[in-house]
DNA sequence: ATGGTCGCGTAGCGA
């Protein structure tokens, strides 16, 4: 089973780009972020042409989670408070049995948080705690989770290109990677980083200035976290770097994860 | 010298 998530920056502008990725790559179930439509205009159509089941929280022009699933998707979720109708659309999750395992899927947008200091990334920090709280009662119910998306923190100085040019960054500062461990000490595994010990550059974003692609100047903050009933299924990791080389690109590439039982 | 990257929505904000 393949999970995976992307934040494709507009998901009508990237229908077809999103399309000869679903095609390529075969996920059974994905997160997507940063739609930027209301939900009346999602391109449902465009994606159960391709087998997918669409489940979406849209937002005129900013934010918007949707998850899609050849699944069936059942105890959906919107929001990580009782009151979605004040939050913005960051959050999304379902229960699906995919192969014969029961999986729970947390698809997010967290806040980018710039700048640092101020009310926008108080707001990040804020939401990063309701975050964690979902996450401790998900993980008390010690199923499978897989909590997946642009978290917009950058865990670690090897997790970007120029550590000391984005010290001060929302994305890098010392209370936005806490708010990351915390998730990692209560138990969620950080699937990416585990897949690339060793290797260089584990990046999912390259910001469409300054060349960035172009000199590999990335960022680590699309994360896949799992608890350890899904850990213990996991059998591979991916970053599909190539899709930032396309005509029209999102600047995030898509990022998955493969579970065997 | 100039502009400088996108997307939404059609000005200026957000990333």
């Amino acid at each position: 089973m393949i999970v995976a998530s992307w934040n494709v920056n507009s998901v009508r502008l990237r229908v077809p780009l999103i399309q000869q990725w679903l095609r390529q790559r075969a996920p059974d179930i994905v997160c997507l972020q940063e739609l930027k439509c209301q939900d009346k205009d999602f391109p449902t159509e465009a994606f159960s042409e391709l087998g997918y089941n669409s489940l979406v929280w849209g937002q005129k022009a900013y934010n918007g989670v949707a998850l899609l699933s050849k699944m069936p998707l059942e105890d959906v979720r919107r929001g990580l408070t009782d009151e979605p109708e004040k939050e913005d659309a960051r959050y999304m999750e379902a229960f699906a049995l995919v192969e014969g395992m029961p999986l729970r899927i947390g698809g997010l947008y967290a806040p980018n948080g710039n700048p640092a200091p101020g009310p926008k990334f108080d707001a990040k920090l804020a939401w990063m705690q309701r975050l964690r709280a979902r996450a401790q009662t998900l993980l008390q119910q010690e199923e499978m989770v897989v909590l997946l998306g642009d978290y917009n923190i950058i865990p670690a100085d090897e997790d970007v290109y120029a550590p000391e040019q984005w010290r001060d960054d929302a994305l890098c500062r010392p209370q936005a990677r806490a708010l990351w461990r915390t998730l990692l000490h209560d138990g969620f595994s950080d699937a990416v980083a585990h897949a690339w010990r060793g290797k260089a550059r584990p990046y999912t974003f390259w910001d469409y200035q300054g060349g960035a692609w172009r000199k590999d100047n990335g960022l680590r903050i699309d994360h896949a976290l799992l608890s350890p009933q899904a850990s213990d299924c996991l059998h591979a990791v991916g970053i599909d770097k190539e899709w930032r080389g396309e005509p029209k690109p999102s600047d995030h590439v898509p990022v998955w994860v493969e579970l065997k039982r």
